[in-house]
DNA sequence: ATGAAAGCGCTAACAG
DNA sequence: CTGTTAGCGCTTTCAT
């Protein structure tokens, strides 16, 4: 209306000319910091001069002024596994809107690395959140800003972090599937060595052992969290479980147990007839699926409020954030029943 | 290991008294202009100290001095969405290196708006990439910096937009289903104004007239793009549809599919038997189905990396970029089959 | 109640 | 080859 596209934009300078006042006392003005320092007509016609050339606050001038940037980089892993997607959609929300969340993906690859976190620690951020970092990025990580772990398997040494409890999870599981009969267990995990994926196993491994059941030791371990890469790998690890008595999978990441589910399905298994399936994440599509999965809800969305309400504090306080705790549960579905009788 | 966290951050100041030369030689070296200019003893030392000192440019000064922001803002309505997702990824993969990518959200509410937009304009960035603007958005909307409409359902006067062309591959489902015997067909859609999906209502209406069948007017308008929406509401629908003779069924969007299906199996319709199902997006989950969707694949990665290239020849040139396309396909999965004898 | 001025850290002429 | 200088747009003291 009042411009064409791409003109330049007005300044504080084109707004106090406009009302015939001073820089400062728009600067004075558009941080609300007005109130009983300027008069409330100079007020009103700054308002006024506001409106009428479309003026907005240059946030880069801002920030390098006040020495503080708005901006959150949130590392990820992958955008287009929906466990990040949900921790991305609490972040928005638990946000104040005078925060930008800018988000950082491997440039290649299927997890973020050293390079990633280069690039984290170059842009000038108010705060971090790393979603579910690797160990051994983690060693060559010095913070310059206040950043909070998400996932990162149990507290590090020097960082803040949120973390999944999934220790009632994990007992209630076994109890369900021990209820059902289930004695011997497999596994599907990723191989690289995440922490919070090994945390996951060595819970479930103690819950298990608890009420005599197993997890064994032969893992289908996989190297991308992708449906394909456990649908292909399924069948083989088949013969080595099925000689163990496996009656029951458990999965480490959800898009592996719908990897599974397809491979059962080509196999002509039944599940939970044949096979019961159980996968950690529980995302909108999981009881979607036919059948639909007993899950662990692992809560991405509340780690996302959690940590976003956590770094604002800690930005606004400068006081670290204490240790925090968001609980997974179990969310009993379809795919699982009484162990087949063997 | 040089300095405990959250130190002062050293500065081109500090690496320029410490090499013992100018802050302009240390900012020539830095941004690659020393050939020639800068002795290579002299580069040698301030390679040393940036090193020693930890030393990283202030992207903010340096965004402020050059007038240039290094920031794409990526404005979405739904990040749990894995359109969006997807989108977002490409996005990443496409960008350069120096660009750093913000994702602007509704702050509530299950689609961006016009607040979300201003924060958009507010934020400082190079340069703005819209995903599926509803209509009403871009009268108001006056861009500031390139920007990009994705997904906008045709070109809109004045804005630069990628779109997905669905012709084809509407084309082809229109054949696909009539030669299945399908001539009444239901339509499950928003209800809100948006460009694109009105568009896909209307290629396809073109599709099946030209083969003799028919989308109706009774569609299934829906207010959510949610999967249990579209669940709760198929019941009411399918007494219409079924007076109708309807006997396959076409989803704007894909979590509405997954609704339908629910709502199918609680029914206990077959699918295709009793009721053919083919939605729009081809996500990652379609071929997890049971049955596994027939759908019109939008490109949602190709639709980012396209946005990525074209968004930053545009910053770097400010040339505004032709209008551009990207081809939808059909897929045609076990969703679709023979039509019902009724 | 308001303005002048210093400066945030960097870049880009321009002068030597 | 290198340093000086003048900003980028804003915030913030300190006078007035």
């Amino acid at each position: 209306m009042h411009s064409s596209p791409l003109n330049r934009r007005a300044t504080a300078r084109d707004v106090a000319e406009r009302v015939g006042c001073s820089i400062a006392t728009v600067s004075l003005y558009i941080n609300g910091k007005a109130a009983g320092r300027v008069a409330v007509a100079t007020q009103q016609r700054i308002e006024k001069a506001i409106a009428e050339l479309g003026y907005r606050v240059n946030t880069t001038a801002s920030a390098l002024a006040t020495g503080g940037s708005n901006a959150i980089g949130f590392v990820s892993p992958d955008p287009t596994n929906p466990f990040f997607s949900m921790v991305l959609e609490g972040l928005t929300t638990g946000l104040d809107d005078r925060f930008a969340l800018t988000v950082l993906m491997p440039s290649h690859g299927n997890d973020y690395d050293r390079p990633t976190l280069q690039r984290a620690l170059a842009g000038d951020f108010a705060g971090l959140v790393l979603a579910s970092p690797g160990r051994y990025l983690l060693d060559a990580f010095s913070p310059t800003c206040p950043t909070i772990l998400l996932d990162a398997g149990g507290s590090q040494a020097g960082f803040n972090s949120i973390d999944i409890d999934i220790t009632t999870a994990a007992n209630e599981l076994a109890e369900h599937l021990v209820g059902l009969g289930h004695q011997e267990i497999g596994y599907v995990r990723l191989s690289r060595d995440k922490a919070s994926l090994r945390h996951r196993q060595e819970y479930l491994d103690q819950a298990l052992a608890r009420v005599g059941a197993s997890l064994g030791t032969d893992h289908l371990v996989l190297d991308d969290i992708t449906v394909k890469a456990a649908e292909l790998a399924f069948p083989e690890v088949w013969e080595t479980w099925k000689v163990r008595g496996v009656t029951a999978v458990i999965c480490g990441d959800e898009l592996y147990a719908y990897g599974v589910l397809k491979a059962c399905k080509a196999l002509g298994f039944s599940v939970p007839g044949d096979l019961s399936l159980v996968a950690f994440n529980d995302l909108p599509y999981a009881e979607l699926m036919d059948p639909p999965l007993t899950s662990i809800n692992l809560s991405a969305r509340g780690l996302g409020t959690a940590a976003a309400a956590a770094l604002q504090r800690y930005i606004e306080t400068g006081r670290r954030p204490a240790r925090q705790t968001v609980p997974a549960s179990l969310v009993v579905r379809a795919s699982t029943g009484r162990a087949a009788s063997r």
